[in-house]
DNA sequence: CGAAAGGTTGACACGTGTCAAAGTGGGTGG
DNA sequence: CCACCCACTTTGACACGTGTCAACCTTTCG
């Protein structure tokens, strides 16, 4: 079979998605599901260091990432870059651009990524006419006011080792989800994306890496991180519960 | 006429509150106004220094601020406290209790406020009906993300002074929104909260405040701030753009 | 193979935190 | 009504964590 000629067979519907219980609302019968596929109107390929949408731009759509991973950054005048968040597969990024109709942050792919494309009139629509999806947009809107909350608190109070053991700990957990193990990750970001992300310089991470490392908390090497001691990093992001 | 045994003389329906506009969709006919007149189930009294809701309770409702100011927080177990935003009359908070169906910051009244609750299955219902509301809400949270992506790039990338100075830009800017002034403000919060959400000490707030005072860009005294030089402000916060 | 990008480590600087003391103002009870 | 008290604010001296700058190492990729 040619799948060349049958571009169809590319198109992977919510319906048959092994991450639809990661993006999509659970509790449908077939007849809704297939409705529910209207949601995703195409897909899309994004290269490693290709914008998928960036500030500024018109906002039609959310995006959930098939496969990939991708970080979302907002910048200042004079050049300053925050990274606001780190997404992988299953996770859906574009909620900042509804509220002005244009995107107010920046996606980068920091793999070779694959997004739905999901038509924000369509889940409008949708939405309207099955409750239970609407919810679920509701919840992963809530989900992401929750999840900067908890980054406030980290840049505001934590210290450089609680924010590098809490990042460690968080992405771990996401992969382990995703079927990944619980102690071993390859980072998909530089240093200095982490260090933004975590409010702290490039060479402050390298060093909480490497003091981790003596400690014998962690295995590193460049990007791949054993995690040896999974309690002395909870111990260190949370002093109080041990 | 006796407003004691007329209690539904209280009663300020969305359709004839002069805060629809900050809390409400425009572009209503009478009749469908009358409707969402039933997304307010009742109103509440929140005394300064009371709870409007707690990390942990359930979810019902949002509340949309008629009159008075709010902080919002969470903390960790070991006690630090985060302050995530100050809100003000025509906001709307509890937000971050969709998600779960449990509140997961705590909101505190800083002034004796007055709040609609609009419990979240009617606004889900009507938003169903109302495709305008629908988009109300959505804009609603994704103006939250927004917001905190903002506060990141605060608290990853400015030091003190840009920070504050972001902060006094913000309030004034808001309050003006409200037909207060755009260079005198008071305060409804003390140094150690303004720290706790610009990410710094009492101290360094303080400190902060008096060195702006020294170089004759504010005015403080106390609570009280009156911005003399707005455009030194703005300098600060965006060294670039001048 | 060479160059560029990313990562590690060291020495030092500096902004903000910590600790302490004194000043200010608003609320409350006698 | 006034005085006291307590919460809040200001200011100073010093400490410390992280930033800055620089040199060198490692890996990747054309």
């Amino acid at each position: 079979m040619n799948l060349a000629i049958h571009p169809e067979t590319f198109k992977v519907a919510c319906s048959g998605c092994n991450l639809r219980e990661l993006c999509m609302p659970i509790g449908f019968n077939l007849d809704d599901m297939k409705r529910l596929d209207e949601v995703v109107a195409t897909r899309r390929r994004v290269k490693q260091g290709d914008l998928l949408f960036s500030s500024g731009e018109q906002f039609t759509s959310l995006y959930a990432i098939r496969t990939g991973f991708f970080k979302t950054s907002v910048s200042t005048d004079d050049g300053r870059e925050q990274v606001t968040g780190f997404q992988m597969a299953g996770e859906v990024i574009g909620l900042d651009g509804i509220v002005s109709d244009h995107h107010n942050c920046n996606a980068v792919a920091l793999e070779d990524s694959d997004v739905c494309v999901m038509p924000f009139a369509n889940v409008e629509e949708l939405s309207r006419e099955f409750p239970v999806l609407q919810r679920h947009v509701h919840k992963i809107m809530s989900r992401e006011i929750v999840r900067e909350n908890s980054i406030m608190m980290l840049l505001g109070n934590m210290r450089a080792e609680e924010r590098l053991a809490a990042f460690l700990l968080n992405l771990v957990q996401r992969l382990h989800a995703r079927g990944f193990s619980q102690s071993e990750l390859v980072l998909r970001m530089t240093r200095e994306e982490i260090g933004s992300y975590l409010g702290m310089k490039l060479e402050t991470v390298s060093r909480t890496f490497s003091k981790f490392s003596e400690d014998g908390i962690i295995d590193v090497k460049q990007r791949y991180v054993r995690i040896v001691q999974p309690d002395a990093l909870k111990k260190i992001f949370n002093p109080d519960v041990c």
